[in-house]
DNA sequence: AACAATACCTTGTAATTCTATGTATATATT
DNA sequence: AATATATACATAGAATTACAAGGTATTGTT
């Protein structure tokens, strides 16, 4: 587990990117995923992801259907078309950040 | 410049890398040094940095000498033996979640 | 029956960068 | 000489955001 300020910024990043490749997919799921791609080292607190996934509802990025499973209530949620204009936007910006630290802490490894 | 919330937690390591590299720095020195090496893409802010090297310093990561240039003092920052450890654990960790967040997100350039 | 896993939620906390503001000296420009 | 810009430090409070802790309820496993 990595220390936790470090998600701070990309977790917008990674929903966004993980509904757009998805199609749709419900909380429970994200948190799955995230842990099963970044092999366990990313961990996703639903305290954490509910309240991102409210927001970005709530910011226009995400909109959720509600179905049952059972009695049970799942929420699927998908990208708006600003959701998915975001999606474009942070991963851009999070793609060239990422290329920008690398030269800064790791200029050997970085190569032109 | 980016999302302010990305540096968060890669900007201790920065500062631990730039101390490593350069012997010892003084604030200002770092702030310049860190805009010219981004181009320009992060621009530390001095309500950000003079309290995180206090953080560094008051965590025993860092010392600093004081010297008088005409009638300006500078605080010259370095590390300590803990702060050199730091760097090493700090910047594996980082290195380590940015290969996890590449997978992630940008899994296409990702070359296993 | 008991437990773990699934699936959602809320409240308050902690950590960290930033904004705004302040002080003062040194250098460059007009 | 006066003014503006750059240098160099600092603090207080705002904003953001992931987390911890706690809760409810259903489903699957032993």
């Amino acid at each position: 587990m990595y220390s936790k300020e470090l998600l701070k910024g990309t977790l917008s990043a990674i929903i966004l990117n993980l509904l757009a490749e998805n199609g749709r997919m419900y909380g429970y799921e994200i948190s799955q995923r995230v842990k099963e791609l970044s092999d366990g080292k990313i961990l996703l607190k639903d305290g954490s992801l509910y309240p991102a996934l409210q927001k970005m509802t709530k910011d226009g990025l995400l909109t959720y259907k509600e179905e049952f499973i059972g009695k049970r209530v799942r929420k699927y949620y998908l990208l708006t078309t600003k959701g998915e204009e975001q999606k474009v936007l942070y991963l851009a910006e999070l793609k060239d950040f990422l290329a920008t630290l690398n030269k800064l802490v790791f200029p050997q490894l970085s190569l032109a």
